[in-house]
Parts: C-alpha cells; sequence; structure tokens
DNA sequence: AAACCGAGCAACCGCTTTGAG
DNA sequence: TCTCAAAGCGGTTGCTCGGTT
C-alpha cells in the first residue's frame, strides 16, 4: 500500500542546491509569485520536486531571512516558547521574525539542548532534572573523590569551569545538585528567560558591525513578517552565498532591485 | 600530515493538516 | 460529509568544516 510519493522521483535531482538553481527558483519566484509549489520546478526549469523547491525558499532564500547566530535574547525567547509550546518549531520561529523552524530546531539541537542540561534543567520539560537516587548517590562518591584530589592538589586552583571542561558529565552532575540544592517552584521555568546567567559565557557575541537590524521596532513588535508591514523600512539582510554570483549571470536583477521588487509585490509569509 | 571527532547546518523523509471539489 | 492532492511540519540524516590527537 504506501503513500503516494509527493512527485516522480525518477531524474529528480537531490542533495546540495547549486547557485544556479538558487538563481532559477529566485527568478521565477520574483517574476511569477508563488502558485502551487508542484507546479514551479516544471515552471522553472528545475529537477527538483517542489516539496524541495519550498524548503530551499523557506529556509535560504527568502530575502527577509536574517542568518547568523542567535541574540541573547532571541536565545532566551526560543526557551521560553519552547516551555510553553514545545518542539512546534514553526510556531517558536513566527515569533522570531527572519528565523526559519529549521534553524530555530538546529539551533535548539546542538546548542540550546545542551546548555539546558548542562544547567540540570530538562529541555522537554524545562524543569530541572531530577537524579534518581543511584546517581545522587554516585556524584556523592565523585564528589568526595574531587574533594580529596583539591586536598591533595598543592594549591592549584581548580575553577568550577574546569571541571565543565574537563567532563561534560561532571557538569551536568553539578548542575543537578545545585537543582536539588535548592529545588525550583513551579514558576522555575518562566524566570529561567530572566536567569543572567544563561550561557552568556558560550553564547557567541555579535560584533556591532554583524548586527542586522531587521526593521524598525515598531514594525518588529508584530509577529508577521509581511512585505507590506516593513515596507518603510525593509530589513538589511546577508545575501545567501550563492547570490554573490548574480552579478556574473545576471546584471538586470540586482539584489537591490530584488529587495524592492519584494517590497512591493510580493506576498506577505505569515498571512 | 593524517586520522578522528564533534558541531553546525542544509536537505530529505514521511506524517499531519488543510482546503478544494 | 467525504476524498484526495497539496502544503506544512517536525524528526532525522548526512555532509562539511574546524579543532584535536
Amino acid at each position: 500500500m504506501g503513500r503516494k510519493p509527493c512527485c516522480e522521483k525518477v531524474g529528480l535531482k537531490k542533495g546540495p542546491w547549486t547557485a544556479e538553481e538558487d538563481k532559477k527558483l529566485i527568478d521565477f519566484i520574483l517574476t511569477q509569485g508563488l502558485c502551487c509549489w508542484r507546479a514551479v520546478p516544471k515552471l522553472a526549469g528545475l529537477l527538483r520536486c517542489g516539496k524541495s523547491c519550498r524548503l530551499r525558499w523557506t529556509n535560504y532564500l527568502r530575502p527577509d531571512l536574517r542568518r547568523g547566530f542567535l541574540s541573547e535574547d532571541e536565545e532566551k525567547l526560543v526557551i521560553e516558547l519552547h516551555s510553553q509550546l514545545g518542539n512546534r518549531w514553526s510556531k517558536i520561529a513566527s515569533q522570531l521574525p527572519g528565523r526559519t523552524d529549521n534553524e530555530i530546531k538546529n539551533i535548539w539541537n546542538s546548542r540550546i539542548k545542551k546548555e539546558l542540561r548542562k544547567m540540570g534543567i530538562d529541555p522537554l520539560t524545562h524543569k530541572p532534572i531530577s537524579p534518581t537516587t543511584e546517581e545522587l548517590h554516585r556524584h556523592q562518591q565523585k564528589e568526595q573523590q574531587r574533594r580529596c584530589m583539591d586536598v591533595s592538589c598543592d594549591g592549584d586552583e581548580q575553577t568550577e569551569s574546569d571541571y565543565s571542561m574537563g567532563s561534560s558529565k561532571t557538569a551536568e552532575e553539578e548542575a543537578k545538585e545545585k537543582s536539588t540544592a535548592s529545588p525550583r517552584d513551579p514558576a522555575a521555568d518562566e524566570s529561567l528567560s530572566n536567569c543572567p546567567e544563561f550561557c552568556t559565557d558560550e553564547v557567541p557575541m555579535l560584533q556591532p558591525h554583524e548586527i542586522l537590524i531587521p526593521c524598525d521596532s515598531s514594525a518588529c513588535s508584530s509577529s508577521c513578517s509581511s512585505a507590506s508591514s516593513s515596507s518603510s523600512s525593509f530589513p538589511r539582510m546577508e545575501l545567501p552565498e550563492s547570490m554573490h554570483l548574480w552579478g556574473s549571470i545576471d546584471q538586470e536583477l540586482t539584489w537591490k532591485s530584488y529587495q524592492e521588487d519584494w517590497k512591493y509585490d510580493v506576498f506577505c509569509f505569515d498571512c
């Protein structure tokens, strides 16, 4: 039985997109707008399935995308939203203008999750990880061993970070200990977002010149990143790598005109 | 210099939801 | 109301790259 494939996969290209493919897709969408994704590859002359085109567009080529690290505020917001919404990445992403669900998901899985665990917080429930008695016993033994080491060490100061760098498990256990020592109240989840020490030492800080200001504050207050709402101050965006090649491919369609087109006659993503 | 490892991320897969007929 | 195609979504995979051994 099984489900019908989303498209005829025979002869379709898979894997990373080339600059030329990107160009074709962008050209097509800018000139034709979005109709149905299934038709896009055929009309745009791409050997891709519609789904693949949609993904490439929404996750990479969309002109309102912000790329690069999440700011500290964004990261806090992600955590807060995740505690409310769970793994509903598209809902979370919709609250972060210029970010995609895929990007948020990747960042969550690769970084934030680990940070939370390190802090002794279960990334699934956003509650303190409660160690089993067995784990506690093991931890106590380790702690004892460590203290012995400290004493035997001739004055070598070993910082907390030294431990965490040496073994992530130790760090996790330490965090667990912290959480058991002072159990969090139910409101703890909420206060998480205000936790001043939250991974500030590990979040890569943006240099001023790297900060991309998406739009003015009034425009940003809305979660809707529609083209119309930000027409007065269109987001400054980083060019996807492939677009650096545009100049050599099509002189007419510059990034600027791309943005201008986008501003005026393309649709609202979130509406 | 080469092998290995882990992080980051783009892309794919398949299930669910939506909406038109 | 039902059916089915299309789009949306979240989980997972696999590639690349930088750091370490």
